[in-house]
DNA sequence: CATGAATGAGAGTTCATTCAT
DNA sequence: GATGAATGAACTCTCATTCAT
């Protein structure tokens, strides 16, 4: 009886296992050709697998995106933990919102990926569960920055409010710098990011007296 | 004589009404079922032609989004022009930035259109001479803007950069907005624009003593 | 009523004109880029024309492959004519035929045409009377040469026979080079259209002693 | 564990059978409307199949020409080998000869096939691959012959070119006589085979001594 | 679990030709 | 005569997904 259980526990490992490999296939083909070359067929192929193979593990196509960008959310959360855990106070927030922004400029193959999933109404295919999902990945790569903030001072609800203030300029610079928007305005990603942090660092510590 | 003169120029004037009507039908297929359901085939269908008809007036479907872009881009233009023309100088910029804001809130789809066009060349079927039409528009769109600001005492170059920071600010709101991301994180994208417009006239005022 | 003669007159001179200009103009365009860009569109267009235009002059795509064809036909005639015009009556049939064989080797496309046009049954929506007109070029082509051939002293017969068997030979000479077989099977065109050639005008010499 | 290897090799057998099918369904397509109604989804819709489902048996349209093309130099390839392989030395060269000439005219629309595949590369889609193989084929078809010949006693360069120029002779003749413009010009196909066949084993009997 | 054949729908585009103007 | 819009049919090919084996 006991027995029968880590037979299940070994399959449900196996399983984990292959899902993993097929989601690392994904990376590949997709940091390779970005999201038009990701089809189903090619994931497979690279995987090892036929077409039909990966239905076992993902029940669509969209699943396999939503955890590719999870993947991608954990790393960035991890990258900006790391940059807003050092240092002093005054800089934290600052580091962690940086971080971010060369995260995306390091992967922009996953700025498309968010983009894609996060679209619109009806958000291409993502059940209510991804998507729910995903938003907690999301809120995880910020509890970080929102704590930095915080720690300058002022009330948990201003600090919630500035990390998303700041999660926006942060969006809106990649999005126009990667599309070569920022180019043709004559503007440098870098530096606005670099303007709009030290203004909300100051902004904070005026706040504070 | 003159007769062929005018017979041309009528002409001219029903192709340019049909190409109109093409990209009203284009228009309405895709506020009703997003850039996925607007395929040539969609379009003729809704102008009333057959597929191989539209050619006649766009070489490439690429081009009648590109129209469809432009157009709202234009419109864009209006609005925020409208909104920025009236007023006394300490208003007349957060005005216009809040009409671009409002615009796009009021037309989700436009911003799937930018979101998808603007994406960059060569990923998309834009040629370069449609990217170039389209950078105009953007740049056009945000003049009023820059002049606004510039009006306040800053120089042209501090103007410029204002522009497009709270350019980025504006978009990174609408995209975290339209995507549903705002309202999980707890903040309201009329708050956010109206907080970063606030500081951002405070700043220039102060820049200017 | 002479008037009206003249009216007329001068009215299929003008279409004869256009007629020609239409013919030059898919002679430039097929010249260009061979068959599959000689669309009508395209013939059309270079000759300053719209598409519907050309239908006032042909009366389908193939009567302007079949013109072009017969110019082809007809300039090939004058240069197997000139070349087996002079020298002893000896070298004649020989020279007629090599013009016969450098001149597609000089205008690869129009073999291509001719294979097209005279390709299979039904030979690719030609008219009889089409068929006839372009049956009757190719025998002109030939005379020449069948003429110097009988010059040798065989029969008409032998002289019509000997004269098809060469057309034969260089045919299946410029079909196999134009089609880069003979490269592949290590020979060289003019190499084997000359032997054949040498080898033809020894039998008549033998034959008639 | 050889049963695993035994349903692959079932599979892949079935997989071989299908993809016949598919191939005799072209050949069906083919022999009936010739090469322009030969498309991929007349030739699906005789198979029985979708469009798409050919994909899993040829990668493009060529492909399965370029197999349809094969097969029947396969088939000639063996008539020709059969044909040369009996009697008296002095006729075998010339009974593969004509084993090739009454191949096609007994096949005519794979002589069509043949004219436009062997076309050269990039005209029409053979990739590099398949041009080689078929030149291999192409190559196989002409030994026999090449061997007779030799056998007449002529050195080895001597009988490639000699073969190499009766298939020049031959592909011409069925050519013309194919296109109707044997029958305008007066001639027999099957005597100007006779006749060139005859001389040339009279030239190669003379080389000898 | 994995296969891979097959579906079914659809994509964008091209073309010769027609015909009202 | 000339326009050029429009047709209608065709084209090859791609894709996510399903399902019998």
């Amino acid at each position: 009886m006991v027995a029968r259980e880590q037979r299940a526990a070994r399959r449900e490992a196996v399983h984990g296992f292959k899902r993993a490999a097929i989601l690392d296939a994904a990376k590949r083909v997709f940091h390779a050709g970005g999201l038009e070359s990701a089809s189903m067929r090619e994931i497979a192929s690279e995987a090892g697998y036929t077409p039909g193979a990966l239905y076992s593990y993902y029940p669509a196509k969209e699943h396999i995106y939503a955890d590719l960008l999870s993947d991608s959310l954990a790393e960035l959360g991890r990258t900006v933990r790391d940059a807003s855990a050092t240092g002093d106070p005054q800089t934290r927030a600052g580091a962690g919102c940086h971080a971010f922004y060369a995260y995306y400029r390091g992967h922009p193959m996953d700025l498309d990926l968010g983009l894609y999933l996060f679209q619109g109404i009806g958000r291409r295919g993502l059940t209510p569960e991804l998507d729910r999902q995903l938003n907690g990945r999301l809120i995880g790569v910020l509890r970080p920055i929102s704590e930095a903030i915080a720690g300058l001072g002022c009330g948990q609800e201003t600090a919630d409010q500035e990390t998303v203030a700041a999660l926006c300029q942060l969006c809106g610079v990649l999005l126009l710098e990667r599309s070569g928007r920022l180019k043709v305005l004559g503007q440098e990603g870098e530096d606005l990011v670099g303007k709009y942090l030290a203004e909300m660092v100051a902004r904070l510590a005026i706040g504070r007296d």
